[in-house]
DNA sequence: GGCATTTTTTACATCGTTGGAACAACGTTG
DNA sequence: CAACGTTGTTCCAACGATGTAAAAAATGCC
């Protein structure tokens, strides 16, 4: 592979002459500038990023960190960040967490390699104290909620007023025995949603019932099912049931079918994320439809921004959303 | 951010003593890898990895490129992509070429730049001569089946005795008019299962009619409800579909559905690449299921190999897959 | 203790690039 | 024609890490 000193004997000039031309400095005379790009061409050079980037202390990458490309959310929100990306040139470094909190934390104590001039993190399981592993100087902007209240940029939706309005349409039908899937204790958007449901039903004057609230240790399809057994199996089941997501509401479908309960007749569904899985299920999936392209942009602006002005005090932006309303809940 | 000469300077030792305890070299005495270790963690020392690769004549980088990350399959490659890479200690880099020919051209030839040391590469839409752009040296993995005939390492499943596989459940149900959703004009992956479709249905002494094979210029779901209404529009409509992957099959479901076809009564389904999706629709779907962890792992292995010695011959390797038969076609 | 041998440490050059200083060539001006 | 500013070029150092070779220290042996 050609390097510019390479090029520079070429075309006879100095190194430094080819690199003003490769970088569209101007004074250099057309005469050489011609003679150089000819060396270019002909040698079919392409800049060293690695050393550009060590001279220049800015490396052009950036890290995106989430639990797991298997699931549809997370994946459409990255194909959305490289988009974004792509428009300041930067290359996006996707890291898998796998949704632990040892995962979380090591991904996080290895973005100091000077690998990356920021990250964008989805975190899940981390909890207080676990930011320390976060070297420092480095650039983040946080997606979603967190349990821990630190000075980092953010960016997500207003979750308590998502959950309340999914609530709210499910009230709206005329359903008294709402249920919950997806509970967790150490998530902060779980715990934000669940807020959310509960205010929703304290104003629409049910009553809080815990049986009904479900527990969902992870955000699969299959702990969808296995919850949805769960509140089938009570004495009094549920009418309706808001999940936490869309996953799990398309496992809380599937078992509500296996049980033969009707959706929407006996039992109302609503998700969350608005996958596109769930528009083309049946019966397709009422959602919560967070705004994905404008948080991946919002998020890659931010960081933007904190790079070049990094003594900025942190910003915490909220994107828009909508409840799309299918036939999951009669829509 | 501390350095190597910051840590040698607090240790007092020499900037390659610290360098050689980094890199766990022997030679270093008991009493000096002590101090250096307590002066690692005081400074909280993280090497820069662009100035190693610098040096090493290596990037640590390896790109991925794919169409896009919203589509199941290739999120859960990528993701499986990624843990491979991650036992070689390699980063990984994804670029999405939105299955276009032109995005798929363009970032063949930005591989060039001197920041991977390799890719792998599923391409879509390529068509002879796009290897061209291709940067000379460059070592490449390709997933898949592609049109053109070139000495580059190849991974990926035998799609025609996949698509033969396929078919022959669907005969063995006693259908008679099975028809295809996926058929492309540039896609050799959409040749090989056309042909093998094509073979199972010759074996079983079917007709072969054109107007049960139906194109998708995408592989969305849409497409497959869009091909699924034409199909079902016919005089004789099939009694059996073999889609070419999950998505469309999903999409085809759906307008069944719509349409008051009874799967897997009136209509049996099967699909391709086993999205998990797939499993909880209902009907669950009957799919072709490859081995992805084994196309990953076999991918980032080839890679290696050949970025290793350069000079080996190229290689082809198969990976299994399996039927998976569910309600889909009465499983 | 003197010498050879082994172990440990250091200085230096290097990877490919770019910023800055220094320098050269040039035309312009007083 | 000397002094000057402008334009264009080159040289050198530096980014942070590592391989090499040489220097230094420790060890063994007679």
């Amino acid at each position: 592979m050609a390097t510019l000193k390479d090029v520079a004997a070429l075309a006879g000039v100095s190194v430094k002459t080819v690199s003003n031309v490769v970088n569209g400095h101007e004074f250099v005379k057309a005469e050489n500038r011609r003679r150089v790009e000819e060396a270019l061409l002909a040698t079919g050079y392409r800049p060293n990023l690695g050393a550009r980037n060590l001279r220049r202390g800015r490396t052009g990458f950036l890290a995106l960190v989430l639990p797991e490309l298997g699931i549809p959310y997370f994946a459409e929100l990255a194909g959305l960040v490289l988009q974004a990306a792509q428009a300041h040139e930067w290359n996006v470094l996707i890291e898998q967490t796998l949704g632990t909190r040892e995962g979380e934390r090591a991904t996080l104590a290895s973005l100091g390699t000077h690998l990356i001039d920021g990250a964008i993190v989805s975190p899940e399981a981390l909890q207080e104290g676990d930011f320390a592993a976060l070297a420092p100087g480095i650039p983040v902007v946080m997606l979603g909620e967190h349990t821990v209240d630190l000075p980092i940029d953010r960016v997500g939706i207003d979750n308590v007023a998502a959950a309340e309005d999914a609530v709210r349409h499910l009230v709206s039908l005329g359903r008294k025995r709402i249920a919950a899937i997806g509970a967790h204790p150490h998530r902060g958007t779980a715990a934000q949603r669940l807020e959310g449901y509960r205010s929703a039903l304290t104003t629409a004057g049910l009553p809080l019932r815990d049986d009904l609230v479900a527990t969902a240790l992870n955000y699969h399809r299959r702990d969808g099912a296995t919850a949805m057994a769960e509140l089938l199996a009570l004495p009094e089941p549920p009418d309706a049931v808001f999940c936490f997501n869309d996953l799990l509401a398309v496992g809380a479908l599937r078992m509500a079918a296996e049980r033969g309960v009707r959706v929407p007749e006996d039992l109302a569904v609503v998700g969350f994320d608005n996958n596109e899985e769930g528009s083309y299920g049946r019966p397709s999936l009422t959602t919560v439809a967070p705004d994905k392209a404008a948080i991946a942009e919002a998020a890659v602006d931010l960081l933007r921004r904190r790079v070049e002005t990094p003594d900025l005090p942190p910003e915490r932006v909220q994107t828009p959303f909508t409840l799309e309303i299918r036939e999951s809940t009669g829509g």
